[in-house]
DNA sequence: TGGCTGACCGACCGTTCGTTCGGGCTATCC
DNA sequence: GGATAGCCCGAACGAACGGTCGGTCAGCCA
């Protein structure tokens, strides 16, 4: 039988927030487990108490991330009306599930392949970015997006956009994440330029 | 006198760029000097016979990245007409710049402030930052750009779409410089959507 | 031709890394 | 109240780290 013996400091999850914060401060490979056991009040020997190792807490970390930004393609939203409506709620909903998600969406942006965790984290975003680039597609084919632009491109400029919010955003910043949807969106579909003023060639 | 003695196998710079493309590739921190040396075909003494030590081919680095985004506002196409006009001058030449500088670009987006070049390079992105907000608050007040958009957010989204560059885009991938340029331009400033389809409210 | 110097190397330094191990403490169960 | 199991600790491990040191070797100049 699983009974609580001594009310532990730490559940699996408490642990984690703080390992991904630290990654995310530093950098995975600059993060030692004594900086992880000092920011969590442990040793470095406790934490083997409650994950395998280093990687292990890196793995957790970016597979939350995974999971949230995948959700948002399960959505309604996402697989039902015309193209140009799916993407603006992927686009929209992705900025919400951002910001819900900072640590581990952030943590998840930043692998570069060295461990395996990150090499599989890599694969799930290349996923999601070929499903964004059929929504372009089909937007485009529609005729609801310009066709002047390479889908490819343009998708991961989008995309890119997106991801760069994990680099600034902060939930204390006086922006809310219901106005960041908004800004995201509104740039992506109908750019900054003001209403009324608006270039329809590619060229000056 | 300075007399070439034995035809040496590395300039500083050729040796930086080697360097350079291993840190982007495994990151500063994972990349040891051994893995420097053995891509250079040297020994890891040999390295600090043309540098200091390796934080010192990371300052090298980034400041090469930091001189090429700073000369893109020192352009006369950066400083004189219309806001709007030279925010645009901005991101395309900074999309230019960015594809031609890419790695040492790629490096300086990439630090995170663990050693005191990397606090200075962070120092010198937020420079930068500001002069573009400053060109996006002018162009807003000049009634070129919407107005309904916070300044500071729409800010850091085209600058995070410009930066974003540095994750995908590869010099053999198909897509020239200045086609990138242009589609930078056209979303930033146009959007995706289809002309004649575009919406100039904010909400849905 | 022989000394000098720039370029490079092999061996090794002290430190820090991620991880392991044995054991101690404490709240619960029988 | 003894046994048990969960949680945590101190000490230490081998490996890998960035960096140092003395020396070798090739080519130029006096």
């Amino acid at each position: 039988m699983v009974v609580q013996k001594r009310p532990a400091r730490y559940t699996l999850d408490a642990l984690l927030e703080i390992c991904v914060r630290e990654f995310i401060e530093r950098g995975y490979d600059a993060t030692s487990m004594e900086d992880l056991a000092r920011s969590a009040r442990l040793t470095k020997s406790s934490i083997y108490h409650h994950v395998s190792g280093k990687e292990e807490l890196l793995r957790l970390g970016v597979a939350r991330g995974v999971d949230a930004l995948f959700a948002v393609f399960d959505e309604e939203g996402s697989t039902s009306g015309r193209a140009v409506e799916r993407l603006e709620h992927v686009v929209r909903r992705s900025a919400d599930c951002l910001v819900a998600h900072l640590p581990h969406v952030t943590l998840l942006l930043r692998v570069r392949g060295n461990t395996e965790a990150e090499r599989w984290a890599l694969e799930r975003r290349r996923e999601l970015d070929r499903r964004l680039t059929e929504l372009v597609q089909a937007a485009i084919e529609e005729g609801d997006l310009r066709g002047d632009l390479d889908p490819r491109t343009v998708t991961r400029l989008v995309f890119g956009m997106l991801n760069s919010v994990t680099e600034w955003y902060r939930p204390d910043g006086g922006v809310t994440g219901e106005q960041l949807a908004d800004a995201l969106v509104a740039l992506s579909f109908d750019g900054l330029r003001a209403p009324g003023r608006r270039r329809h060639s590619l060229r000056s």
